[in-house]
This record gives structure tokens, C-alpha cells and sequence, in this order.
DNA sequence: TTAGGATAGTTAATCGATTAACCTCTCGGA
DNA sequence: TCCGAGAGGTTAATCGATTAACTATCCTAA
């Protein structure tokens, strides 16, 4: 294999100089550029197979067709490929490719990270955490253009997209409450997180519009996973007035709950309908009934947060929007209509 | 934030020509540079806050301190995010960042997706594919340095690393074996991966030389899900002479196989020890009782593709070397003794 | 007749580093 | 006294594009 050949090579064979070779593929300055000649600089440099130089380009016009992707902790989660992916497929319609930095969410780690994009010149910044936070935005990225995704400030002064946790808690509960239920627990986590905050939240709104106590349909659980899950439900489930549909914090802990459910001798949906949220892929679809879920847009928050960033290159001075990512209901067979009699006798 | 330094601004605060910063920064030009200087250089760069300019260093060096991460459809699989993230710490390690690029799988794509790669100038890429496959090496990837991740050639001309398949098989199976089954049956899937054959002669040889026949202990599901692997067992353990264990193709079908399990009256693993493949974070340790599991290396093999990558780029006449990972066995509760006398009668 | 504008280019500066080639001391030995 | 060899630099070319500033020609309207 040759040489690549570079612009003064396609130049050279169209019998123009560099800077008519320049304008001529790009499109750029104006009409000086005379149909013919653009032709014939344009088949030289297919005929040739010119590809320029990005890194040329980018030292003179300062812009290297990448966008930054900062991730705290980005691998420890089944969320992030989407996320990915996402911004990958916007970023790649336009021309960009992304530069991937995870870091432990260290914040001197995440400095040196920006700081190594910077050097390197891409054009913006993602700004993403693996579950939904409120977030400061790191000193060190001075004035670069960022985005935040999954993530927003206190504040509002940066662009950002997060799910609305508010509508998808909505959206799950409107299953149920259609189903013909009112007490609906709720199964959430002690950890003190945003998505924690928001569903609880709403949830809490939901039974109190019927007239109902949330304290009395609430249960806590250790932690997000399925032995929290478990554990919740069974105190839950025991409870003498106990609810005819669970509303789960997440699938992982709507595992522990089919498994709480089915130590009872309680059959989902029949005995007892169940929602939850996240819409993993590898769990609400496995179960068995499949789990209605109300699904994370981490795809549609990635590629969102892409064209955010590009708009903001194109208009830097625009005021920064903070986006609320619809989350779809994704429909199976774990909710039905509650028992006339709801009280049937446990087992145990 | 006033304009970022440059080196000619160093070099002026310093006192020295930019060729003279340039060395003492980078340590090159042998003892051309005083030690004084050197020291005069490198607190002017430190206070200025000095970072070089990597897209200019990189038009004179031909090196941009990147890597190119060709993944075929990274997103789709829980396992990318591992992969990702091995690659990356040891990119990072050694100063350098990922530059990722997703595809479908299309080879025009991949073509174009290599293309845009070179274009900026990477020092070599991963060509990474989600499930342990044999591949062609893309024509457009030229004389650019590549290794393969969890993929390989049919005639070994580059370098790549793929999990121990058989190693692992061996593993799980080993503690069935230590436990005191014989009879071990296999559960796996009909589509035709690289997995698939490996795991299956693997197991194959191991039960011929029991002097047992692999046909009579062998079900296949129509995919390697859940219910793939529910369809399979329930055919498997109706046999008469049912085997006291299961070997499953990997976590999804396992979690077939336990369903199966409970159906038919069977507990896990008094009545019927099983052994999966995959180890998925999602699924083994979920599973009640958890599910012992052959882990797929996909952090190490990252990470150890990054590492060979580099070594190439130092040496590029170095023989392609091919790795085989091993995949360690994560073991938990789903394995014990056969029972004295196997044959409990089945429900139904 | 001439200024002015449009058209279709070219020349040369520039982005910010690296590095080959060259320069100037100083010192030791012949 | 003069030469040669380090030591410790500097100057200027270079990587491959983009683009500001300039040139040349032709046409048109005052």
C-alpha cells in the first residue's frame, strides 16, 4: 500500500492549488469555486480515495469531529450500553465519533479525565452518571460545551435529560389502578436515591388521592436487590390489611417479591398484581408472569443528550434546556383485577 | 479563563527556545538539555498550567495517543460494559483513550467505521465482537496494528483473545464431578455459535468417558433463553433415566432449567444439581439457590487486548500471539451429592 | 473612459507541537 | 597554539490541512 495521499496530492492531479482543492470538497468560499473545476477536484480525490486528515484539519479550525463521553463508573451498569449507544448513533449521523472516559467518580479523577479530552480537543462533553443524580458540574470543564445525561444540576445552568421517573410511576400505577385496584404498597429501597425520592413521591400522592395511608403500604427494603425485595414483601405481604398490587422500586426488587409472593402461596397476577420500574432486560421479560414495567430511555437520554451537545456548538449562547425523557410502559402479565374478596387465607 | 498556554508561552516564561521546552518536557535529546533548564522548564510548564496540544504533537508524530474500539452492536449485550471497561483502564493506563465505534455487523460499515478511525490518526484498534466468534479481519483495517477481542481468526494471522471455553466447561463440570455425579446431562441451545461447539464437545468427551452415550443425556432448546432452556429441560428430565445433574449452555437457560425444576416437583439442588455458563450479574447470584457458573473473562480479555495492542505498537514484526482467558468458576449453592437412588417419582 | 463588482482563482500565513541541522562555548591533549 | 569532542543550546523545516488577503479577468453602468 501506497502512501495516503494528501490534499496538495489531489490538488496536484486536478491542476489546482491546495487552497482551490480545499474549498472545492468543502463547499466553502462562496462562488469562487467554478462548477468544472469542483468536478474535476472531486473525482481526483475519489479516484485517488483522498481522506483528509482530521488531525491537520482540527489544528487549524480548532473542532475534531468528537464529542467526550465521561461516565462514572459507566461498566458496572446493563444501563449504560444503551446509553452508549444512543449518543454513539446520533454523534455518528452528524459526523462525530466518541471519546469514551469512565471514571470511579472520583472528582480529581474525573478533573484528569476532562482535562485529557480537552487536550485532545473534542468539541463538547457528556456528562453522564449510571443512575439518575443531581450533580455539580466539575470545575475543569471551563467553558467546553457539555450536556448532562442521566444526571442534572441543583441549579439548571447546564442542559440535561433525565427520566421522568414522575410519569413512568404514573404510567405503571394507571395499569393498576385501570385493573380496578386502590391499595397499591409500594416495595422501595432505603437507599437514598433520586429515583427513590421521586417514585416514592409519587406513589405517595397516588394512594393518599384515594384516601389511603402510604406509611401503611410502604416497605423498605436493605438495598435495590432481590433479598431486599424479598424481605420487604414478606413483612408487607403479611401485613392484615394487605395490598391487592405491589408497586416494586425496581425489577431487581420485583424478583424478591415474585419469590416473597410465591412463599406465601400467592399467584401473580391472580392474588396479587405487581409493577415495577427500570424494565431490565434480562429480568422483567424472564419472569414468570412477565413483569409490567415502566422502561428507562437510556437509548432515546443518549442520542437526546448528542443532539443537545450539537445544538449547542451550532448557538453557544442558547439557554440551557432541561429535559424529561418520557418512560413507556412496557405491558405483560403480572397485573389483572384485584380479588373480590382480597382476603384469602396464607399459607403458614 | 485566559487563553490555554502553549508551549511558546512556556518557553518564554522559562527563558529557552520551544525546542529546548519541547525536550526537557519530553525528555528527549539526550543530554542535550541541562539539568537546571530542565527543572527552569518544567515549573514554568507547571505553573502556567501548561497541557500540550496533543492534535499538534500528533501531525508531526503521526500518533494521537488513541485507540480505536470497533465493536460489532456492543450495545445489545449486558457483557459490552466489562469489555469496555478492560480495555479502557489499561488504555488509560498507559495515557491513552478510547475512541469507540459501534456497527451492526455490516461489513461496509465496518469498513467506513475503520475508515473514520484512521482518519483521526488512531494507533490501532480493537476489533471487538460480542460473542466469541471467528471472523475475517475487515480489508479496510491495512497495515493499521489490530488485535481481536473475544474473536479470532481461522488462520491465526493477528493476534486475539477469546475465552477458555473448554476450560471453563471443564470447571463447572469438574464440580459436579467432585460432588459425585455422573450422569450429567447438557441443556444447550441450536444456534450454531462458537460457545455452543466448545461447551458441547467439551462436555461430550467428558461424559463419553463415563462410557456414557451424550445423545441420551443431551436436550437442545430452539434459543438460548429462558424458555428455550424450560422447553429443553422438561424433555431432558422426563426421561427415564434422567440425568442427576444439568450442565446449561449459559444463565438464560438455567433460569429455563430451574422453572423446569419446580414444575416438576424437583428441588434444587437436592434432586438435581445444575452448572451454568456465562455467570451473568444479573442472573446467578439472583437465582434461589444461586447458581454455580463459569464466568466469562470479558474484563481480562479487554484489558489484555489493550495490552497486546500496545506491545505491537512498540514491536510491529512480533508474532501474533493467540490467548486463550480463563474463565474462572463462580461457585454457590446449586450443586450437591446425587441422591442414593436418583429415581424419585416425578408429579404429573 | 473608468470605477466598481462579480467570478475564479492563487499565495502565503497559520494552527502548536517535534526534530534535523546547525551554532557556540569550554576543556583536554598533541 | 590549535584541533576535536562533548555540553548545551537555537533556528528553521515540517506535519496537512484551512483561510485571510491578494490578483487577474471580464462585464456593466455612470
Amino acid at each position: 500500500m501506497t502512501k495516503q495521499p494528501r490534499l496538495a496530492d489531489v490538488a496536484k492531479a486536478a491542476g489546482v492549488s491546495t487552497a482551490t482543492a480545499s474549498m472545492a470538497l468543502n463547499d466553502t468560499g462562496g462562488s469562487r469555486i467554478g462548477r468544472e473545476t469542483r468536478e474535476r477536484v472531486r473525482t481526483a480525490a475519489a479516484e485517488l480515495g483522498y481522506r483528509p486528515n482530521t488531525v491537520a484539519r482540527g489544528l487549524r479550525t480548532r473542532r475534531s469531529q468528537m464529542i467526550g463521553f465521561v461516565g462514572d463508573d459507566v461498566a458496572t451498569t446493563p444501563f449504560a450500553g444503551q446509553m452508549i449507544r444512543g449518543a454513539h448513533d446520533a454523534a455518528r449521523e452528524a459526523g462525530f465519533l466518541l471519546l469514551m472516559v469512565d471514571t470511579t467518580g472520583d472528582s480529581a479523577e474525573t478533573g484528569e479525565a476532562i482535562a485529557a479530552l480537552q487536550e485532545r480537543q473534542i468539541d463538547g462533553v457528556l456528562l453522564a452518571t449510571m443512575y439518575h443524580q443531581v450533580i455539580e458540574v466539575p470545575e475543569a470543564i471551563g467553558s467546553t460545551p457539555h450536556v448532562l445525561l442521566d444526571a442534572r444540576t441543583a441549579h439548571g445552568s447546564s442542559s440535561s435529560v433525565v427520566p421522568d421517573e414522575r410519569g413512568g410511576t404514573l404510567g405503571v400505577l394507571a395499569e393498576l389502578t385501570t385493573a380496578g385496584h386502590t391499595r397499591i404498597g409500594h416495595v422501595t429501597t432505603v437507599e437514598q436515591v433520586e429515583a427513590r425520592r421521586l417514585r416514592l413521591a409519587t406513589w405517595s400522592e397516588h394512594v393518599a388521592a384515594y384516601g389511603l395511608d402510604p406509611a401503611e403500604l410502604l416497605a423498605e427494603g436493605t438495598g435495590s436487590t432481590s433479598p431486599g425485595g424479598f424481605a420487604a414483601a414478606m413483612r408487607l405481604l403479611r401485613r392484615p390489611d394487605r395490598p391487592t398490587a405491589i408497586f416494586c422500586f425496581n425489577d431487581r426488587m420485583a424478583m424478591g417479591v415474585y419469590r416473597a409472593a410465591a412463599e406465601l402461596g400467592l399467584s401473580i397476577p391472580d392474588d396479587l398484581s405487581i409493577v415495577s420500574y427500570d424494565d431490565q432486560e434480562l429480568i422483567a421479560p424472564e419472569l414468570v408472569p412477565g413483569l409490567t414495567s415502566a422502561a428507562l430511555p437510556h437509548y432515546d437520554m443518549g442520542q437526546w443528550a448528542v443532539r443537545e451537545l450539537l445544538r449547542r456548538l451550532g448557538e453557544p449562547d442558547a439557554e440551557p434546556v432541561r429535559h424529561l425523557m418520557p418512560c413507556p410502559v412496557s405491558r405483560r402479565e403480572s397485573v389483572a383485577g384485584p380479588r373480590p374478596f382480597h382476603s384469602i387465607p396464607l399459607e403458614t
